[in-house]
DNA sequence: CATGAATGAGAGTTCATTCAT
DNA sequence: GATGAATGAACTCTCATTCAT
């Protein structure tokens, strides 16, 4: 029989990974060691170790806590029309480029790009792609049965070209700063090129 | 007197450079030590710090020189008509894009990522941006200039948002390999999109 | 709540200064080697790092406590009368020359000669020698006070004198081998010299 | 038969000896490199060891050609009467002691102090404390001899003495600065003490 | 003879992980 | 369950000495 219970055992890892989170954001995936987690989390070595094997299996838990949220915020915003939820997700996106250096993104590239060769990393990668260019698609394509998209481009193409320019945004935004890159004025006319690619004709589609 | 001459030396440099390439592109940026760097060389410890201080100034040297010649590539290309060029550009770059995991960008992106936070890669990431945002402009506000391109949104917004998406594509290569996401559809598509910004008349250019 | 207590880490700290001590002794302080420390102290790299940032501050530590012990017994045998109290002084530094070869004493010479030119071996011998010249001027002119010395020459220059002496005393019986420069009659010498100084006329202060 | 004169291999080893001198004397015999010898002497690495077999070797040339010169001068000195000339030779180590920082004192204290464990070193300094003490005693006994001197002392006493106190002005000079330990009048004392030592009745002693 | 590039052993230091308490 | 002191492999960098040219 156990000592603690599962619910304590699931606010002790929730309060770790609160602090690993800070450490993470401040000082970047790499710079970070087991050493700033335990001191951060105020506990000890043994004690970050009984709930963790690492470095890499906090920033994985973090990862996975992050994305339920994400994922949930998507498909809250499926509701109105088509255009209207595309723009605003893309309204989201933009918010969550603007935040990206305050939050784990910069994280998530450091760890993926440098841990680009090993296996585990490689598979977490092909299936956040795929979870993420399946999610985008079946939206797109929802709209294009409800008759309120008429891509003059195939489906799979777009979303893969989405897909690379959300991704360059981020990255830039994380690289040069946001302030330095026009992100208002780029997201605007990322909207008005994917407009035209969604509804090309001239009649139906208004924002 | 030198005891070997200044093309020796540039060839010891060489040596050392090709070989630490390989390891940087084979094992990353990170993960590469000095000593990986030393044996690749077939050299001692000494004979590798005779010529550079340190794992990042191997790679800074290597980067430099990548440089010279991507920038040397893209003057020479400027000699045909305004979109043509242009074209050839982004031929270039999908060239580029589909060798990004067989040569230095990972571990470049590496480089600047785990380093943000660092004065020296700050600078060095700014210079960079500088003169490609630069460059490309110039390049296009030149076919402006000639009368070849009316674009339809303000440069400078335009040059950021092809650099970001170009990013983008690099990224999505470098993470999910070239072959998962319809890379040659999606710079036909890049090509269609400014055809339609730089060259929106009513007749040639449609999306 | 700390794992071990503070009288434990005191004990840790003291094993290794008495392992590195015999190590210093031995070898010397420039000869001697972080492992050789880890080494003679049966402890891991890490386990000495732990307590030390290295062989300077293992070495200072151990200086600090000598001398507190040091100080500590000249002011014990600050009691009885001034030239007894003072003979007994000079018994305690021919004591100590004696043992020069056998303590620390070749390290420390070596510490500051060596590093004469750094700034923070500097002020710590700076800060050793006014101690030293401080106590010992106090303590003659406390006998002067009293009435017991009438010395015939500056004090001030007396005490600098003095500690050239013994200094020299020290070398002497570091490089040569106290058994090969008739040290006791040495001392017997300074001491009659010091008495014809201290206590000039022919009457009152015999030994 | 030689491509070069002994002459010229002794102009070398001058010259090599003479920039090995400035760099001992400005950094200190320990944390001089062979580097820094060959690069003073604007020499290969090769072309100094050619002459020396490491630095070592260089030193100790060095030292030899300076206490030929040093015991020529103190030769030199014996003409005039006994006291006269030991005050002369006082003198003259007043001033030698008083240029111990500018010339190679410290160094051959570094070089005695940290390698007194060596056999080789330790032959040398006994082989030097042997000529100093016997010149030394000689001289001295010399003025015995001739009447001028009436120790009150044993003659070998007060010349281990005499070298012990020589040898604390020396280290005290070069560590604390002979700024800062009255030197001067230390030196009037030791003559005075001297004196009274030497030329023990009120009457005959004049200097 | 002279050169100086090359060698490689060895010094110092860090940090992920363990395990006795 | 929790602790945190201890471990030791891995890393960076230096410098006395050699030897092909």
């Amino acid at each position: 029989m156990p000592k603690i219970t599962q619910q304590q055992k699931e606010a002790i890892r929730m309060d770790i990974l609160n602090s690993a989170r800070h450490v993470f954001i401040e000082k970047g995936y790499e710079a970070t060691s087991m050493s700033d987690i335990v001191i951060s989390s105020s506990r000890s070595f043994g004690g970050v170790y009984l709930y963790y094997s690492g470095k890499e299996d906090v920033f994985l838990d973090l990862l996975r806590r992050e994305y339920e949220n994400m994922a949930l915020d998507f498909v809250l915003e499926e509701q109105s029309s088509a255009w209207n939820t595309f723009v605003q997700f893309i309204k989201g996106q933009e918010k969550r480029v603007r935040e990206a250096n305050t939050g784990l993104a910069p994280c998530l590239y450091e760890y993926f790009i440098v841990g680009r060769r090993e296996d585990h990393r490689r598979k977490l990668i092909e299936e956040r792609s795929q979870s993420v260019y399946g999610a985008l698609f079946d939206f797109i394509n929802n709209g294009v049965q409800r008759g309120d998209f008429h891509p003059a481009q195939p489906l799979d193409v777009f979303v893969h070209w989405l897909i690379s320019l959300l991704e360059g945004l981020y990255i830039e935004s994380i690289i040069n700063g946001f302030e330095n890159i026009e992100l208002s004025q780029q997201f605007e006319l990322l909207l008005t090129v994917c407009h035209s690619i969604l509804m090309p004709s001239g009649l139906e589609g208004n924002v």
